[in-house]
DNA sequence: CAGACGTGGAG
DNA sequence: TCTCCAAGTCT
């Protein structure tokens, strides 16, 4: 059967993970810690394993449970959430700290249904979240088991296409006991061996049960869907910089992009000409060049104005430690300096 | 429901 | 260098 070839597999090759109880301790009775497994999932959603596992574990050191998570300013989330991106995670995930902590008594909800009414908690990290803490039956389907299932029902149209059929799929094959072990198996081997390119037939525990294989289609799957150009944005940003190294901020809108993080002033951005700016401060800046970065929907080139500042406006404030900026000012500052 | 929403690493 | 990607969610 697909899931019993699927955990015996687990069992021999889980992957050693910070947030992870592994097969073994799990059947000697260990349990994950919720918050933890919440954590993980919410850091992990677009994010490789090799991006959060640092970063992972410098939360857990700064707030170890959901209480002290809850208990923090939300200025300092962000800061530390600086660099992993997709900042409304960090919102989200301060505002369900918020929640657990303050009307659920610290007690994270153990059920999909309530798990999915939580701040940034979708329809994949509900269903982990019940499978890996709880060990509750779930349709665990996140990207890797979306390609996985792709490939054992060789299903030829692009993955946002065939959603339920996909989920139909994951969900008949679903065992009813080790929820958790089963779904990230299924994880582990999307990420090892049923990989997005040159996926390892040859080291599959499931490659019998695969119809793109026996095909040999393998390679051709899932199907990508056609992708359109990505415009290019321009803007100003100001880096004043006092004696010490301290970066002139501002706090950004608390939604859209870079919702809530500390930012440099400047103006919009926008296709063709950049938009002109106001200095935040009177002072002598001059052009120090240009930064690139490209975001997921359009690609941004910013002009670097700097200037050498002593008192921050009302309403600006130093940034000392950049690594509490998003990358993109990161990359602004540095041009400056 | 397509689009907004980031970034660093692999090939 | 440049494209593609990585354990999605929200609107």
């Amino acid at each position: 059967m697909f899931s019993s070839r699927l955990l015996d597999w687990y069992d021999a090759h889980a992957r050693d993970l910070p947030w992870r109880v592994g097969p073994k301790a799990r059947a000697a009775g260990a349990q994950p810690d919720p918050y933890r497994v919440w954590l993980s999932e919410v850091m992990l959603q677009q994010t490789t394993v090799a991006t959060v596992t640092p970063r992972f574990e410098a939360f857990l050191t700064r707030w170890p449970d959901v209480a002290a998570l809850a208990a923090a300013p939300l200025e300092d989330v962000l800061g530390e959430w600086a660099g992993l991106g997709y900042y409304a995670r960090a919102r989200n995930l301060h505002a369900c700290a918020k929640v657990v902590a303050d009307e659920l008594g610290g007690v994270f909800p153990d059920t999909e249904e309530w798990l999915i009414t939580l701040p940034g908690i979708g329809p994949y990290t509900a269903a982990a979240i019940a499978a890996i803490a709880f060990d509750r039956t779930a349709v665990v389907v996140d990207g890797n088991i979306d390609r996985v299932m792709v490939r054992i029902e060789n299903i030829a149209r692009p993955i946002r296409e065939a959603k339920a059929e996909i989920r139909a799929s994951a969900a008949e094959r679903t065992p009813d006991q080790r929820a958790g072990d089963y779904a990230q198996g299924l994880m582990d081997l999307g990420a090892g061996v049923c990989r997005p390119r040159n996926p390892d037939c040859l080291l599959c525990p499931v490659a019998e049960f695969c119809e793109a294989r026996a095909a040999g289609v393998q390679d051709e799957l899932p199907v990508k869907p056609a992708k359109k150009a990505r415009p290019v944005r321009h803007g100003v940003v100001y880096v004043g910089l006092r004696e010490d190294g301290a970066v002139l901020t501002e706090r950004r809108a608390a939604k859209g992009l870079f919702g809530g993080m500390a930012g440099l002033p400047g103006g919009a951005w926008a296709e063709g000409e950049a938009p002109k700016a106001a200095p935040p401060v009177k002072a002598r800046w001059r052009e120090a060049g240009t930064a690139e970065h490209t975001l997921t929907h359009f690609h941004l080139i910013l002009t670097v104005m700097t200037a050498k500042i002593k008192e921050a406006p009302e309403g600006l404030f130093w940034t000392a430690d950049l690594e509490t900026l998003p990358t993109v000012f990161r990359k602004a500052v540095k041009i400056a300096a």
